[in-house]
DNA sequence: TCTAAAGGTTACAGCTAGGGGAAGGTCAAG
DNA sequence: CTTGACCTTCCCCTAGCTGTAACCTTTAGA
């Protein structure tokens, strides 16, 4: 199949699909006799796999060794559950931030009550250190 | 002052006054003899507004715009309630995005049993669509 | 048969918000 | 007089793509 068959069975951007095997993270493909790219039906399931990842939010280099790993059967799965468990820590540290955040914001968001830059209390506050601290 | 005392006194690499400077979000400074950027006060203060929206979170785009309208003690708090508004209204949808986040992949965390990648549950979950629907 | 659109190819630039490091000029202390 | 710390400009690097240019191939319609 071509790129684009592959784009809309995998449900990723022909861009995308070239950038992955620009990177290595998709094998280069054959090409056919007029220089386009030409894939299998496996592909489609390893593209599958890595768009899955991304939605996880996983990097890039992370997926390229899940992916690696999966070409040998009899490996253990300990990167497997490390690379979920460290993306799991990942993003419930950046949960735990975006609550300071989402709490400095709020505060700063309902302080002006007045109309004219001079008096706003929203840029009083950012100038105090008071916010953040 | 010099931009090391400028970058010590606003808590800000040396590097990053430099780029602020060249994307002119900090106004560039008279020059001494020798070629060495010379600072004022006044330029403490600003840098350490900037400082303290960078740890908000927003973007330099919008720190411009909020450092431009602060030129003008007579325009309206309009913008700066925006700005502060739209940042909140980011965080709190990345936070929803990152909890779902979280979800799947805890659920994925839990999963594997085996040892051998082969019958990897993990990996199985991101080649099926169950995991992410 | 000609032509125009659609899709393929490569290569380069750009996005955020800076960080790293090279090559060279300047200044103060010992 | 030299050494080390600091200053300058310049360009490349990060992640994960996306946009654009220039060019080639295939396909459908007049």
């Amino acid at each position: 199949m071509k790129i684009s068959e592959l784009a809309l069975a995998a449900q990723v951007s022909v861009k995308t699909i070239r950038y992955y095997e620009q990177i290595e993270l998709l094998c280069a493909p054959v090409r056919t006799d007029n220089g386009y790219r030409h894939y299998q039906q496996k592909d489609i399931e390893t593209l599958i796999f890595i768009r899955r990842c991304r939605e996880l939010n996983i990097a890039l280099d992370d997926i390229k060794r899940l992916v690696d790993t999966q070409q040998d059967p009899k490996s253990s799965c300990l990167l497997v559950d490390n690379i979920i468990a460290e993306q799991l820590a990942r993003i419930q540290q950046t949960q735990r931030e975006l609550a300071l955040l989402e709490q400095s914001l709020a505060t700063l968001a309902s302080c002006c009550k007045s109309h004219q830059i001079k008096d706003c209390s929203i840029l009083q506050s950012l100038k105090s250190p008071s916010v953040l601290t």
